[in-house]
RNA sequence: GAGCGUGUAGCUCAGUGGUAGAGCAUUUGCCUUUUAAGCAAAGGGUCGAUGGUUCGAUACCAUCCACGCUCACCA
């Protein structure tokens, strides 16, 4: 079906509402005129509306959403950016034009004015005395029928829940889902909230890259492209790290992007091939710094947006209050398999990894390993905040190495509800070391480790130069918003998720 | 990438080896405060696509496409 179809090609319905237009055109109605002057919304009319109010006229405007023509009368139900409100119409009052509005469907747009009053069984309404066709809709909106039980609950009928149309067609899916709006709405107050304290810490907001001529910043796969007139290769960033942490080293205090990333790699309801970043990097500061920063920006979020410190994620209550619990990865380790792995040889853990019965695909580092013990035996168990803390050196080639551990970094991931909330170190800033770690990245590429990352020669350029010490954190948006809107797909946080053609 | 499942009217779904059904939506008629409005009637389908088996396939088989769930990969 294509939307240039001829008519011989339209479905009965599609037909019908082509040959409305031509009646309305025939009746000098222009289907899709240019504006109009609106008064109210419809929450707000029915929510300030009073008993006892003299007559107010309103003009309000929407998508028509039902019809219930009883004889030489009629209701409607009109749907606007805050919800809906019916209209009535009366023959006696409005003559031809009452006529007409059958020549209207579920799904045009029309502008109604009129005055308020409530119905017998009490709900407020509009009574009409003109109405505006806006926009005439040529395909048929799936109808939302519902109704309100006993005990308050909104009922729906037969909702339009084909997860397929609703991705591809989100623009259907928002207006017939009232929920899929709430969550947007949400997602955008929680981006808000993020900006305004991150602008209050007096972090500068920046734009650097998509398109760079090498990846880095993270380990995953990117997506490339070709520039025409330079004719080079280039890719989509998979993070913004290294271009944010040049900024630092010309000599900005604090500096943050809100970014779409691009990961070349598998789809599920967690990752989606583009999703949005926070990046933060604040100079002078470290990674003990930065874990109270994570609780007060999450703390301040969470009272703008919930208005508590608290959200419930499938019947459990995640309380996001300050003092997250704070382990380090080993001692998390530990905790949960009651073994100390901390100074064990590669081939010790080997032994320890097989006890655990965790599968290892042969050529895997020891810290490779190490983060798969963690990531089987121990995430699944942080359900409230947990800072894990003290990465293994190999897993983490632009965190400074520990002040007073070897072999670890001053890194830490936030969890929640058993998933990765963030990512945050106590910035690499020694040149040398930080060459040295490319280095290693270069040897795990060459043994095939396709997400090793590439050596950036202009980055340690920058470094040479100075970076001051400086801490440095990522949070996914799409997970953050999924925890705190209780979506259990990334697809119903992002309003156009990746999907497969349609043909 | 693997396993399981799904794809039938605009939407939500039944169903059968003899080319289809319901509710809502649509159309027509009746109905001047209804609300999942009601009553009566009517129209509407390439049964995801392509092959195969069969006298005959929407159904059985194969392949493909899309989607969902789980796992793997991956932050």
């Amino acid at each position: 079906m294509t939307i240039e179809a001829g008519l011989d090609d339209l479905n009965s319905l599609m037909k019908r509402r082509r040959e409305e237009l031509d009646e309305l055109l025939a009746k000098g109605i222009n289907p899709y005129p240019y504006n109009f002057e609106r008064t109210h919304f419809s929450q707000d009319i029915i929510s300030s509306y009073k008993d006892d109010q003299p007559k107010q006229n309103v003009a309000i405007a929407g998508r028509i959403v039902s019809v219930r023509k009883m004889g030489k009368t009629l209701f409607s139900h009109i749907l606007d950016s805050k919800g809906k409100i019916q209209i009535y119409l009366k023959k006696d009052e409005i003559g031809d034009s009452f006529d007409d509005y059958h020549l209207l469907d579920i799904g045009d747009i029309i502008g109604a004015e009129g005055y308020l009053f409530k119905t017998k069984t009490g709900e407020v309404s509009i009574h009409l005395t003109k109405y505006t066709l806006l926009s005439k809709s040529l395909r048929p909106l799936p109808v939302v029928k519902e109704k309100i039980d006993e005990a308050g609950n909104k009922i729906i009928f037969d909702p339009f829940s084909d997860k397929e149309l609703r991705y591809r067609q989100r623009y259907v899916d928002l207006v017939v889902n009232p929920k899929v709006k709430e969550t947007f709405l949400k997602r955008t107050q929680i981006v808000t909230a993020l900006r305004e304290y991150l602008d209050s810490k007096n972090c500068i907001e920046v734009e650097t890259p998509i398109l760079q001529p090498l990846y880095g910043g993270a380990s995953a796969r990117p997506f490339s492209t070709h520039h025409n007139t330079l004719d080079v290769k280039l890719y989509l960033r998979i993070a913004d790290e290294l271009y944010l942490k040049r900024l630092i080293v010309g000599g900005f205090d604090a500096v943050y992007e809100i970014s779409k990333d691009f990961r070349n790699e598998g789809m599920d309801r967690h990752h989606n091939p583009e999703f949005t970043m926070l990046e933060v990097y604040v100079a002078y500061k470290d990674y003990i710094w930065m874990m109270e920063f994570v609780e007060e920006m999450l703390r301040f979020i969470l009272n703008k947006v919930n208005n508590s410190n608290k959200v419930t994620i499938s019947g459990t209550e995640i309380n996001f209050a300050p003092n997250w619990k704070r382990i380090s990865m080993f001692e998390s380790i530990k905790e949960f398999t009651g073994i100390g792995i901390q100074n064990l040889s590669l081939d010790e853990i080997q032994k320890v990894a097989k006890k655990l019965n965790i599968d290892i695909v042969p050529p895997m580092s020891r810290g490779g390993i190490i983060d798969e013990i963690f990531s089987q035996k121990v995430q699944p168990h942080l359900i409230q905040p947990t800072f894990i803390t003290d990465y293994p050196i190999e897993l983490s080639p632009l965190a400074k190495k520990h002040r007073t551990e070897n072999g670890l970094t001053e890194r830490f991931e936030g969890f929640i509800n058993g998933q990765e909330l963030c990512n945050a170190f106590s910035e690499l800033n020694d040149p040398l070391d930080q060459r040295a770690r490319f280095e290693d990245q270069k040897k795990l590429r060459l043994q095939g480790d396709v997400e090793a990352h590439q050596i950036d020669e202009d980055y340690l350029r920058a470094l040479e130069y100075g970076m001051p010490p400086t801490a440095g954190l990522g949070i996914g948006i799409d997970r953050l918003v999924m925890l705190l809107t209780g979506a259990e797909s990334i697809r119903d946080v992002i309003f156009f998720p990746q999907m497969k053609s349609e043909e």
